[in-house]
DNA sequence: TATATTTGCGTAACTGATTACGTAATTAAT
DNA sequence: ATTAATTACGTAATCAGTTACGCAAATATA
């Protein structure tokens, strides 16, 4: 098993099921052992029925954490051989219940030396044992139940994406990146306007010098996210959120909830009351990360720009 | 899991497969996560190309401890991405060498960082658990690596067994038993012959009074198994092991190995030279009882019994 | 040198689970 | 009283592995 201590806790999935390969292995043998007719399989299922009270299927399958075809498949196995009867029920015709069968009782007593048995083997091994392969269990069981490992993955993904990515304000260095950035997706989505160029071939006099600022995420260094905050002159110390751009090479990378976290930090920092923005519903991505931020849809404000079908704001 | 706790350690087989389940469950998402096109299924086997050689699927399978068809199949279809390739081996024509693509080198890179996060998820777990599943497995493989849990289940039954079978010296009371258990196999394997009588009918004066011995194993009180130590006069202070009987109803509970260790202990102890007995091949499980004992094939003794094709002796 | 055994590996069938889907019975809603 | 939604559960297809088997190539043996 040197295998594994390489690839690191990755392989966990398939280390443990090797390991429930091994243990599950001996399990036909150990009922023949003693002289039981019975499928490692169908225990739980017998055990469930062994407490005395008849069950449904799908009573059986939630006792015992399989779906419900399975257990439909056990039991239709464990009739066959006579160790369980069914019957429906009067109240409900579409209810199944079943319940040990007097051989089926009669195994069951039989199969109590062979648990005894197999609980002192499993014990044993426990005692040689530095970790607790059974309490391990229970406990992953617990955690995953809180917050699955994809979550959990996910989470750690977004932690060390953070770390590459670096939110620093414009330099003229950057205006060509802040152009391409977002000619990139306008032209792939829409056609560029008239307004588009103003504000992309002139940042510092269109949006700087009018009191806006314009923020960049730099990936490993490259720039590859870009946003503007543009000062509206609608009277108030208002902001409009605008010319946010991340390249497709950074998909996935966090690199837009840091990029529009900033700039709204940015924006609180400065003393704005509100961030405005306009944008269109098929930007799917887009809007959901707006609506992340708290975004609220408005409507009526005008708009030199065709593309835009939905205008948000977030009161800050 | 609550169903667990309460069936005791048989269900750990369930219990791991429940639990590699939730683990593997998630696999493809967190590929996807990282747009990686792979299944998880494969990563063992690109993990162990990835190491930079050219491996057969013979050598893979052994890597990863899958069966070579399972690998067979995992290739074919990595083939179809593209992220291997084959080559035939030059001096042994039944040789499939396979090494990743340039294409499978790239994924091999992307992979990394998602190693790293799922690395720090699982390590995140355990940190927060008291027992290590990843050490747990690793004992686990070690210790049924050293003895699989059924050889370990089939030590306790014999512990436990043995705990129940008391062996006792002959009383008048046990006549009925020692002639029935003994009427019981002969009549069913051959046909009792005159000297068999003899014995059974008057335990008392053909063998006790004799100078012989009879033993009972009694299984949770019940007379289930009887043998005789007959003295040989050849002479020597030599016992004839004869008349023993085990009922079917013991069978598998170690009951014949106890009586006879039984008996080879009694002949010792009253100084005893040799052991000598009368069988037949047929009876395979007792022939193999005696040769585990020590017994060892003679020939050319005369014996009363037309049912006796061989001859065996232990020398104490 | 001929023959037997071993090895590599692909195909086929099986296994113990799953998800997907369909049908019938029951319950809820209008 | 219909109609819609939910529930119970069986069948079929799928999945990720296995064992069984057979062929061809290589190696060992007489």
């Amino acid at each position: 098993m040197n295998f594994f201590e390489q690839t690191g806790k990755v392989a966990i999935g398939s280390r443990l099921r090797m390991l429930t390969d091994k243990v599950t292995e001996d399990g036909a043998q150990i009922y023949k052992l003693y002289n039981i007719d019975m499928q490692p399989k169908w225990f739980p299922v017998f055990y469930s029925l062994a407490q005395g009270e008849e069950k449904t299927i799908t009573e059986l399958a939630r006792d015992i954490g399989h779906s419900h075809p399975s257990v439909s498949k056990i039991i239709s196995e464990m009739l066959k051989k006579g160790y369980v009867k069914e019957s429906k029920d009067k109240t409900d015709g579409r209810r199944n219940l079943v319940s040990l069968s007097k051989k089926g009782v009669e195994i069951s007593k039989e199969i109590e030396d062979q648990l005894i048995d197999v609980n002192a083997a499993v014990e044993e091994i426990s005692a040689q044992s530095q970790n607790k392969l059974w309490e391990a269990i229970g406990e992953w069981e617990f955690l995953l139940e809180q917050k699955s490992l994809l979550r959990r993955v996910m989470e750690k993904k977004k932690e060390r994406d953070s770390l590459k990515v670096q939110i620093v304000d414009y330099k003229p260095e950057y205006q060509e990146a802040f152009r391409a950035l977002n000619v990139e997706w306008i032209s792939h989505y829409f056609t560029m306007e008239e307004s588009d160029y103003k504000a992309l071939d002139n940042p510092q006099g269109y949006i700087l010098d009018r009191g806006g600022y314009i923020l960049l995420a730099l990936y490993e260094g490259e720039p590859l996210g870009v946003c503007a905050l543009i000062k509206m002159d609608d009277g108030e110390y208002n902001f409009e959120l605008a010319k946010m751009a991340v390249s497709p090479k950074a998909q996935g990378k966090n690199v837009g909830f840091l990029l529009a976290g900033a700039v709204v930090e940015k924006a609180k920092s400065l003393g704005a009351a509100k961030i405005y923005l306009e944008s269109n519903t098929i930007l799917k991505p887009a809007i959901n990360l707006y609506h992340k931020l708290g975004f609220q849809k408005v409507a009526g404000k005008p708009t030199p720009y065709t593309r835009c079908n939905i205008q948000m704001e977030l009161v800050l």
